[in-house]
DNA sequence: CTGACTCATAACCAATGAGTAATATATTTA
DNA sequence: TAAATATATTACTCATTGGTTATGAGTCAG
């Protein structure tokens, strides 16, 4: 039941962890660290929201010593993408109908 | 601090809420009685859901006798879209830069 | 007017989840 | 080896929320 445009809306639904990911699309790769500096709540959390968003597949680690570094993963969003254009298409085609509609009835 | 982008992400991450705002927009406007059948949960919880999504401007009601239509809000989905496509966005962007990096060492 | 019908609201409960402090693990440095 | 550093994990608390049943408010039919 559970299908990837569920976990992608649950795992951005939450505005810090949305934070990291938005940091990290426009400053690139980054430490824990770095994130935790700017995000407002402790390195604990931080670390457990980067999970989360791994566990999305929104992100992606890579180790180098002792520090974690955390990237973007690109193409996380295409499903997110392709669901808003969708529903918007939903629309679009409905509203061209009743378009279609009106000028039949015009004549 | 709770912008347009987390009122969309919160009210979209629930799969009921979801389900039921997909329905109104692939089927079009539909009345509560209409979208509980079908909707795993109790008409309450249906009303409920609705009012969030109205909260959130992605539907709109129309009282008529006893019966309330509901129906998707055209544009609604645009902030989303947005958010979307500029988070793709800087990675493309990123990605551009590092070919161009490439490129240049090529030579 | 009365009873049936449609939807919204109220009151409550259980589960989820985001946060914390404390601690464990692993790596670098002195 | 011991201390310091970087991150992850654990155990816990607290607020939020999605669900329920019961009921209220408004509307239509007999």
């Amino acid at each position: 039941m559970s299908d990837a445009h569920d976990v992608l809306f649950k795992t951005l639904a939450d505005p810090t962890r949305r934070a990291l990911f938005e940091r990290l699309c426009r400053e690139g790769e980054q430490t824990v660290g770095s994130l935790t500096a700017g995000a407002g709540v402790s390195q604990p959390a931080v670390s457990k929201h980067l999970g989360v968003l791994k566990q999305a597949g929104l992100v992606q680690d890579r180790q180098q010593g002792r520090q974690a570094h955390y990237s973007p993963r690109p193409g996380a969003l295409v499903p997110l993408l392709d669901w808003t254009s969708e529903m918007a298409g939903f629309w679009e085609r409905r509203f061209d109908d009743l378009e279609d509609l009106l000028k039949r009835m015009d004549q």
